[in-house]
DNA sequence: GATGAATGAGGATTCATTCAT
DNA sequence: AATGAATGAATCCTCATTCAT
């Protein structure tokens, strides 16, 4: 038979290992449904496969969540130190992860959706999310800060780890509102007077 | 017979209405289970109600969620504007504040639990979150804002309605990062250190 | 509306306990479609109930055949007892025993078999059957016989536990036999051929 | 490569036949797990084989059962007609056949269990075991009786079908009470005990 | 107002079997 | 002959909600 037998590819392209086409379906339907309510099957229709296939690459459905999470912030991280590589004066740094920040969410709403409101379903996810990676980056931005502080270019008397979680709080407050409003303004334009903020203080 | 029936009041005092009771039996079992994992049952056994009183005084489970928050954003503006009364500097009004979040919920950790965590499940949720009660809160932070850039004591090129965001996400990182941590410290401690951030920045 | 609701009742009576019913109920779907194949949501309806009505009487399926079991062997051992109150002749409380035993099964095929196909459905059940009710009812005969060996009417060189277990297995074997067959002949007729080959046997 | 790919070879040597492997790997599987709670893919890993390769030589999970049974049966008969094949006299007769009986499954504790409890889990299988070469087990049993009371060494009054049956009921009954007592006794011990019992009776 | 027994819809997961290679 | 990745049908149980008492 010379005919090519072409498959539905609802959500993403043919080429695409299983894998990646199930890790991707999972976050959109995710983000359109809600973790709990999200449906297996629905997940294995949107990624082109049967139910069980999804179980030959994954736990379960938990799984699915943990795994988005973690490929999330590892490559997240990764591209982090990348684009911070070659800059050295802190308040630069500063200013890069939080454009950052912005700039990857901002590209991907249902994967800022996930980020945002699925992952922190329950207490336990909140602790899996706060202790693993979310801590690396909590730390990469802490030493920017004590490095600031070492050289003289940051105040002294702020806690790091406090300046810290304060700009991913507001990065991530930020993130929330944007999935939130119905407007279609790009995430990264608040970038810099974020920074400004975080920099100069309201006095 | 004559003698009094005394029944078991897990979670609150007998003298309580109802539902009170129900109310702070929901708040009690949503920390502790999650909202999805919680069991109207337990919540009624909590209570000490049957499980079909629960039904008289509200539509649902989801019901349940909604009117804690509700009133609990209500109490919370209620008793924020109270402290607001007789302050009139605008640094210190925003540090007031800042304590008021800190101080409320870092006294009921059940309820900072249901706040951080299970307010936060849906995206639906999340509208309802933001378009409603905390919209006013966003809104009081910002007017304090205003109020400063209008009397010339904080800068003007922050809008703010960022500066308010702002606010909020670091105040709820903050208790976030309290609920997940162990350690038993009070929250309310940071608020001083937060406010300097805010007010003179990291330069 | 006057009208007197009549529900149907596939397999018991009106009036008997919803336990009951959903007890009869399994024994029947059981013995027709094996415990592996039987849904529960076939039991529920042979006993006119919601599916979720057999879990506020039940564990589960598998606490349903456990049940039946424990109450069939009780009722049984109950009633082999009464029979066998006035009777003091060792020959003839075995024969009695015997007796007892084919009537019991061959009065109630379904139950008959659950008893000798489903309640075997692997080791552990096995070892349940066993262990508990079953080791009364072999006691019971040993003992039979242990009596009649001390009044001098058994011979004393055969092991009563022996004895007892051949008495069951050969008691077994017949219902066994008698369930697979397609002829209706009533199971106890063969009660005193089996009684005289286990007094006299073949020589 | 020159180095020869060593495969483990859990259950059998590499010798046998692919065939013989899985069979053998399924009285293994199916002794241990049960039959409905055992895995056709762990049927494969025991046998070495890939789980595809399974339906190469059988019809499907239930086939193996049959196969099994059926070849055990026959090969339990052929080696029982060798036995007999010198003994002439009937209660000599008798006592070979339960002595085989227990020596050829208490030799092989898997394949007692396969027999004992798996082979018997639907009143469908249960209707095959009996059907088929049991029937043939029970007609030579029969036959002996047959012979031995033409000769009149047994008694007459005794119908030999029913002595079959009871002969095959006890030695049942004593495989199962081996296969689930603790202790490691020689099944085989106990043939000259139920041979008197059966030949001399209780009296 | 209160009760709590009863309902029944709904879904994650398993695993025997297939078939392209 | 052999493989093993992929399939997808099939079901037990939970629990929010109702309503007769």
């Amino acid at each position: 038979m010379a005919r090519t037998q072409i498959q539905p590819q609802p959500t993403a392209f043919q080429g695409t290992s299983k894998r990646e086409r199930i890790l991707r379906a999972a976050v959109d339907v995710f983000a359109r449904s809600g973790y709990f309510n999200a449906k297996v099957s629905e997940i294995a229709k949107a990624a082109g496969v049967a139910d069980g296939t999804i179980y030959l690459y994954f736990d379960g459905k938990e799984d699915l969540l943990v795994t988005i999470f973690r490929e999330h912030t590892r490559n997240y991280l990764q591209s982090l130190e990348q684009q911070l590589a070659d800059i050295s004066r802190p308040e630069e740094r500063i200013r890069v992860a939080i454009r950052h920040h912005l700039e990857t969410l901002g590209r991907d709403r249902a994967l800022a959706v996930v980020s945002q409101v699925e992952l922190r379903h329950s207490l336990k996810f909140m602790g899996l999310f706060s202790q693993m990676e979310v801590a690396d980056y909590l730390g990469m931005i802490r030493k920017i800060v004590e490095h600031g502080q070492a050289e003289g270019v940051f105040r002294r008397n702020l806690h790091p780890t406090l300046v810290a979680k304060s700009v991913f709080g507001i990065l991530d407050e930020m993130v929330t509102s944007w999935i939130l409003s119905e407007k279609e303004h790009a995430l990264a334009d608040q970038a810099d007077a974020i920074a400004d903020l975080i920099l100069t203080g309201l006095l």
